[in-house]
RNA sequence: GUGUUCGUAGCUCAGCUGGAUAGAGCAACGGCCUUCUAAGCCGUGGGUCGGGGGUUCGAAUCCCUUCGAGCACGCCA
C-alpha cells in the first residue's frame, strides 16, 4: 500500500503533467499553515525558473487540472505560488479502511529484505552495567525492532568485552584475597569446582577495587598483566576462573537486560574470535596490507581525498599483543563467514567515530568484507545529569543501571499510589511498566547522536511529551473499548465513517501518516521519529476524545464507526511503542 | 594545531530533500469535570534561530567567516 503522501503527490504530479509541466513538481508535504490547508505543494515555485513563467500562473493551471479530483476537496492558489490542499473525506476514509485491513497497516515490505548484524550492548563482563550502557541497549533494541518491523532480518549481538585487561584485574584481586584457591595451584590436574568461588555481588566489587589498586601499585599492575596473559594463553586454572567470571556475569547481565526488555540473539564476545587473530594477521601481512611502524603492526587507511588526519589502523601493539581493533576486525571476519550479512551496524558512544572509520576502511582494504557489504556506525551522545555534566552518583561514582531503574520505578510507584487507588501488587507491576516507558521514551525521544539530559522529574511526568503520557492515552482507549464490550458492543468490521469534526479528521490524517513515519524512522535508523509521531497521534486522539462522547452516542452505526477509529488508533500506538521497546498496562 | 559535532523561548527539545506568521513540552498566568481515566482539554504571554556576510523569488535549513561550547586525534576500549 502506498503512503498517503505519495498517493496525494501522484495525483498532484498528474495535474502538473496535464498542465504541461514535470510531474516531479507535484511533491506534496504536510501543511505549514494548518489554518489554511491540510497539505501543500510548492512545485509551482520550484518550476518557475525552469519554465520561465510566473509561479502563480503555473499554480493556477495546475489547480485548474484538478477540478474533478477524487482526492482533493480544496485546491487553492496563494501568492507567490503555493497550492493549498485539503483532501476529501471519502478519500481519507478509504485509505484508513485499506490500512485497517492490511498487514502492518499497509506498510510496504522491501523487495529484497536485508540481513543485518546489529552490534550493541557492549557490556564488559568484569564490570556492572552502568547508565552509559543504557543508551546503547535502549537505542539498539529499538532500531532492531524497527528494522524487523520494516521487513529486514536483524541479528542482535551483545558483543561483550570479555577478553581484556579487566579480566586479569579481577583474577588478581581474587588471588590477593584467596591465594589458596585451587585455581592458582599450577600443579593441580584434577577437575575444578562447578561453583564459582564468588557471587555476582562480589564480582561487581572486585573490579573497581582492583582497578584502583593497579593505578597505585606497579607490582599489582604487573601481576594483573601476567594474569591477563595467563587467561589468554590458556593456563588451565586461569581459564577455569575466567569461565566462572563469564558465567556469573552473563547470568547477571541477562537479568538486567531483561528488566530493560532488551534481548540479544547472540551473546558473543571478544574471546570468541581470539583464535582467529593469528591467521587474520598473517593474511594481512601476506596481502601486503600490514606493515611495521614504530614497532607496531599497522594498516594504512589514509585516502587521497582526506582533509583530516587519518592515523593508520593498528593491528598489533609493539609487544605483539592484540587490541580492540584486532578483535573488531576478527569479529567482522567471523560474521562474514558465519552469517554473511548485507550490513553490520555498530552502536557505540559517539567518541569512537574516528576509530570506526579506521576499522571500516581497514576491513574494506583488506577485503574482510565484500564491496557491497554495508558497514554502518551510529554514535550516540552522553547521558548527562541536570547540571549538563556526565551522569554521576552523589559521591561522584558511576551510576549503576540497576539503581537507576529502581529509583525510576519507586518514583513511578509513588505517583501512581498518590493519584489512584490500586492494590499494592498491581501498583508495583504497573510502576515497572510505566517506569520502563518513562526511561526509554525519555531517552529515545532525543536524537540518538546528541547528548541529552536525564531528568527524572521530567521523564516520570505524566504531562507533555513523555512515555507515561503516551501510555495514558493508550489506557484511555483500552478503557473505552472495554466498556463498549461490556455494553455488548462487538468489534466486527464496523465501517469507518467520514469525519464529522476537525479533530476527527486530524486524527484520521495522523493515522494515515503511520507508514511514512515508520519508514522514515527505518531509513534513518531514528527511533525519535517514532516518538515524535506517536506524540502527535496521542495529541490528536486526546483532542478528539475530549470533544466526542463515544459510548453515549445513540446512533449505533456512528458509535461503531468511532470504535473502529479507536481500535485503529490503539493498534497503531501499541505497534509503535513495541518498536520503541516498551508496552502499556491495562490500566493506570 | 588538525578534524568533527553543536549553538533555536527562562529550562528541555522538534523543525523532513530551502517555502507562508519558527513549533512542542516544562515553568508562569487564565478557563473547562453530576456524563467514556482532569495523569486530560482549551487559551494567554514569552524568540534579532550565537554574530556577520553570501547564494536564492524565499534561509533556522545551503556556502563563507567569526565568537562560544563539547568531543576525537597509534600502542585504552
Amino acid at each position: 500500500m502506498k503512503k498517503l503522501l505519495d498517493l496525494i503527490s501522484e495525483e498532484m504530479g498528474m495535474a502538473f503533467e496535464k498542465a504541461g509541466y514535470d510531474a516531479a513538481l507535484g511533491r506534496v508535504s504536510l501543511s505549514n499553515r494548518p489554518d489554511l490547508c491540510e497539505y501543500q505543494c510548492n512545485g509551482a515555485m520550484a518550476g518557475a525558473k525552469r519554465y520561465k513563467k510566473a509561479p502563480l500562473a503555473i499554480a493556477e493551471e495546475t489547480a485548474a487540472a484538478l477540478r474533478e479530483s477524487r482526492v482533493f476537496s480544496q485546491v487553492e492558489v496563494a501568492a507567490p505560488g503555493f497550492l493549498n490542499l485539503k483532501v476529501k473525506e471519502s478519500f481519507l476514509r478509504e485509505y484508513l479502511a485499506d490500512m485497517r485491513k492490511s498487514e502492518k497497516f499497509g506498510l510496504e515490505m522491501p523487495e529484497k529484505p536485508r540481513k543485518y548484524v546489529l552490534d550493541y550492548g557492549g557490556a564488559n563482563i568484569a564490570k556492572p552495567l552502568h547508565v552509559g550502557h543504557m543508551r546503547s541497549a535502549v537505542i539498539g533494541e529499538s532500531i532492531k525492532r524497527i528494522l524487523r518491523y520494516c521487513g529486514h532480518e536483524v541479528i542482535g549481538d551483545v558483543h561483550m568485552g570479555d577478553w581484556g585487561q579487566p579480566m586479569g584485574l579481577v583474577v588478581t584481586e581474587l588471588q590477593e584475597r584467596h591465594p589458596d584457591l585451587i585455581y592458582f595451584d599450577e600443579t593441580y590436574t584434577g577437575e575444578y569446582p562447578k561453583e564459582a568461588p564468588f557471587t555476582a555481588t562480589e564480582l561487581e566489587e572486585l573490579y573497581p577495587t582492583a582497578s584502583k589498586k593497579s593505578k597505585e601499585d606497579q607490582a599489582y599492575k604487573e601481576k594483573a598483566m601476567e594474569n591477563t596473559y595467563k587467561i589468554q594463553s590458556g593456563v588451565r586454572g586461569h581459564r577455569a576462573l575466567w569461565q566462572h567470571i563469564l558465567r556469573v556475569s552473563v547470568a547477571d547481565l541477562k537479568k538486567n537486560y531483561e528488566r530493560l526488555n532488551v534481548e540479544f540473539d547472540l551473546w558473543k564476545g571478544e574471546s570468541d574470535v581470539h583464535d582467529l587473530i593469528p591467521a587474520m594477521v598473517e593474511e594481512m601481512k601476506r596481502g601486503g596490507y600490514a606493515h611495521e611502524s614504530e614497532g607496531a603492526l599497522v594498516v594504512d587507511v589514509k585516502e587521497e581525498s582526506d582533509t583530516k588526519e587519518m592515523p593508520p589502523c593498528m593491528i598489533l601493539k609493539s609487544d605483539g599483543a592484540a587490541l580492540y581493533n584486532t578483535t573488531d576486525l576478527a569479529t567482522i571476519m567471523d560474521r562474514m563467514e558465519k552469517i554473511d550479512p548485507d550490513g553490520i551496524i555498530y552502536l557505540t558512544d559517539k567518541r569512537q567515530e574516528l576509530y570506526f572509520e579506521q576499522v571500516f576502511r581497514c576491513a574494506r582494504k583488506t577485503k574482510l568484507v565484500k564491496p557491497e557489504t554495508e558497514l554502518i556506525w551510529m554514535g550516540f551522545g552522553t547521558m548527562n545529569g541536570r547540571d549538563g555534566k556526565p551522569f554521576k552518583t552523589r559521591d561522584g561514582g558511576v551510576k549503576r543501571l540497576e539503581s537507576l531503574i529502581e529509583e525510576t520505578n519507586a518514583e513511578m510507584y509513588r505517583k501512581i499510589t498518590e493519584n489512584r487507588e490500586m492494590p499494592k501488587e498491581e501498583a508495583e507491576e504497573t510502576a515497572r511498566i510505566i517506569g520502563l516507558a518513562a526511561l526509554k521514551y525519555g531517552d529515545l525521544s532525543n536524537q540518538a547522536s546528541k547528548d541529552y539530559i536525564f531528568d527524572m522529574e521530567k521523564f516520570t511526568s505524566f504531562e507533555g511529551d513523555t512515555g507515561p503520557y503516551i501510555l495514558y492515552t493508550i489506557v484511555r482507549i483500552k478503557s473505552i473499548l472495554g466498556k463498549y464490550r461490556e455494553q455488548g458492543g462487538s468489534f466486527t468490521d464496523a465501517a469507518l465513517r467520514p469525519a464529522e469534526s476537525a479533530a476527527e479528521k486530524d486524527l484520521a490524517m495522523q493515522l494515515a501518516a503511520f507508514t511514512a513515519a515508520v519508514s522514515g524512522a527505518c531509513e534513518e535508523l531514528a527511533p525519535h521519529k517514532i516518538c515524535a509521531y506517536i506524540y502527535d497521534l496521542a495529541n490528536a486522539f486526546n483532542r478528539f476524545y475530549h470533544e466526542t462522547r463515544i459510548l453515549t452516542e445513540e446512533k449505533e452505526e456512528k458509535k461503531a464507526g468511532w470504535v473502529a477509529l479507536l481500535l485503529l488508533t490503539g493498534d497503531v500506538l501499541e505497534t509503535c511503542i513495541d518498536m520503541l521497546g516498551f508496552s502499556a498496562p491495562e490500566r493506570m
